[in-house]
DNA sequence: CTATTAACTG
DNA sequence: TTCACACAATCTC
DNA sequence: GATTGTGTGTCTCAGTTAATAGGG
């Protein structure tokens, strides 16, 4: 692989002489130097080896490589390349070639190459007209080689190809694929600002090389999808080539719901094609809902009652979660039927309140506030973002606290298993500390906290605190009319399933001139209560929550 | 010719 | 990419 | 009424440049 004309120097590039202009390698070596320490037994051996070649490679290389690979390609002409900063791009070039890191005039199709270049190049180089015609247009009329291309145009077409040395490093740095180098300059230039968290004692988040292998497959597969997705003439066999990629379900693995989540959205795909076997196999190897619910919809309609049933019991049993428990209930009744057993009573609806009022040009949140009027007090329309924010606020610290596998890189919004099953447990006796301050000590020693917190946070990228203008009063009167109670239940229900208890919280809450509030949920003709709505209204209810549904005409 | 969009940069 | 929502089309009861 | 799919607004880091689409 390494001829000897370019066998590595004996001293790497040390990354702390780097003149400023380099910033972008300085960013990619504090990678490495990450990576390594966090992971060096367990990297790929060719991700190790691209390593330890990387840093011997002269500094216009590195500089060359790490610019290409941020550039979005894939195939990258060396004409736009424009790089004071880097000496000798051409030598760059060749370095990266000798080492099989890039290809110059790759053999790939013409669609790759042709889309590098412009109408105008394309006219003039082929002989097809541009004027008056769509890019697509003028494409589907020319027809030409690779070869043709590149005889035509003097400058070299490149195509890094050391992406699979590379994904690995990103991705144990990371610990996820929505993240990319461009974070250590946003950030550098303050405009997202992140919490802080321990990171002196960093654990892993994958613990082997496996991990990161099917980790990495996991995400390929994902793109995969969505280029399917994103074309609207893919056949579907192409989509189902996918299904043996995704990784050999990896319970208890972090990944895990990606991958339900994965599996769910190609067998949704097959039920529209009407594939409804494919479908059915696909929806058996996915825990996450709506997984059964979609099972149990093709037995019926399939008249597999019995499979039906059987499926819908354990729902019912066993509900993963408020979907599932919802779509039991109201569904079994209709198997039963099919099966001549008979079903239980329907649940008396929900009494629901109509309201008339307000321009019919205002949302119904807004034309609701003004039919309901402030004769009780003031109306404030809140949504998610009200219980977000205050337990956001109060848990501020469990959340950015000390975790296994919860922080490994200076950029992250969130610890990476806020979501994942086990949060509390990992959490629990912080957690146990915060709920039962919630009943200790005075009303204003509470609010000092909240406000505390907020003020010391503020403007910090974080998963429930928005930082709108007048946040912290909300807050302080959210504090003051609702019961502590009331906090702590909806506090214990927020916390056992973060993911789904984060939104469905009513529209508007009031606070009354008597001291107490009011939760109210509008609907406007055409929307109608959704399960996570539903769950937290039937929760309200059970705990003497005053919450209640308005319906605006 | 102008408005919009995608790529690129720090 | 992700929601949360409004609305339209289609089918079933 | 139930179900499914579609479109829209919101949010993407902010600012510059080049290419494209589309109208006159
Ligand atoms: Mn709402
Ligand atoms: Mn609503």
């Amino acid at each position: 692989m390494y001829s000897l004309k370019t066998a590595p120097k004996k001293e790497p590039l040390r990354p702390e002489t780097l003149s400023g202009q380099f910033y972008y390698l300085q960013n990619f070596h504090q990678v490495l130097d990450s990576v390594e320490a966090l992971y060096e037994d367990i990297l790929p051996p060719s991700s190790r080896e691209f390593i330890e070649h990387f840093r011997h490679l002269p500094l216009d290389a590195q500089a060359l490589l790490i610019r290409l690979h941020s550039r979005k390609g894939p195939i990258i002409r060396e004409d736009k390349l424009s790089y004071p900063e880097i000496g000798d791009v051409a030598e760059a070039i060749r370095l990266l070639a000798d080492v099989r890191w890039l290809q110059v005039n790759p053999p790939v199709t013409e669609d790759y190459l042709l889309a590098t270049l412009t109408k105008a190049e394309i006219s003039a180089g082929f002989g097809v007209p541009q004027h008056g015609l769509s890019r697509p247009a003028m494409l589907a009329t020319l027809h030409v080689t690779p070869a043709e291309i590149y005889a035509t145009f003097a400058t070299r077409f490149l195509l890094l190809t050391c992406h699979e040395y590379l994904q690995p490093l990103l991705d144990a740095f990371f610990g996820s694929r929505d993240q990319d180098l461009s974070a250590f300059i946003v950030s550098e230039l303050g405009h997202i600002r992140y919490p802080d968290y321990p990171l002196e004692r960093r654990s892993r988040r994958f613990h082997s090389t496996g991990d990161l292998q099917e980790y990495a497959d996991l995400e390929d597969t994902y793109s995969r999808y969505r280029e399917w997705r994103a074309d609207p003439e893919a056949p579907l066999e192409d989509l189902l080539e996918l299904v043996p990629l995704i990784p050999a379900i990896a319970r208890n693995r972090p990944w895990r719901y990606r991958c339900d989540r994965l599996i769910n959205r190609i067998g949704r795909a097959c039920e529209r094609a009407g594939e409804v076997e494919r479908a059915l196999e696909l929806y058996a190897m996915s825990e996450l809902p709506p997984a059964r619910e979609r099972r149990v919809r093709l037995f019926a309609a399939t008249h597999d009652w019995y499979s039906a049933y059987t499926l819908c019991l354990q729902m019912q049993e066993a509900p993963a979660d408020y979907s599932e428990r919802h779509f039991a209930r109201f569904f079994m009744p209709r198997i039963l039927k099919q099966l001549g057993l008979p079903a239980a009573s329907r649940r008396p609806a929900p009494r629901i309140q109509r309201l008339e009022g307000g321009k019919p040009e205002d949302r119904p949140e807004l034309r609701a506030m003004q039919a309901l009027g402030t004769d009780n007090g003031d109306w404030h329309y809140v949504e998610n973002w009200l219980f977000n924010a205050w337990l956001g606020l109060w848990f501020w610290d469990v959340i950015y606290s000390d975790a296994p596998g919860a922080f490994t890189h200076p950029f992250q919004i969130a610890p990476h298993d806020l979501y994942e099953p086990g949060f509390r447990q990992r959490r629990e006796k912080l957690i146990r500390q915060r709920l039962a301050m919630l009943e200790e000590g005075s009303l204003s020693e509470r609010q000092q906290v909240l406000l505390e917190t907020w003020q010391a946070h503020e403007g910090k990228a974080n998963p429930f605190v928005g930082w709108y203008e007048g946040g912290a009063a909300l807050l302080e009167k959210a504090h003051a009319h609702i019961p502590a109670r009331h906090i702590r239940v909806i506090a214990e229900r927020w916390l056992s399933d973060l993911r789904n208890h984060r939104s469905g919280f009513p529209d508007l809450i009031q606070w009354r001139h008597d001291g107490g509030y009011e939760l109210v949920e509008v609907k406007g003709p055409g929307d109608q209560l959704r399960p996570n709505q539903t769950a937290w209204l039937q929760f309200f209810g059970e705990e003497g929550i005053p919450a209640r549904v308005v319906y605006v005409a």
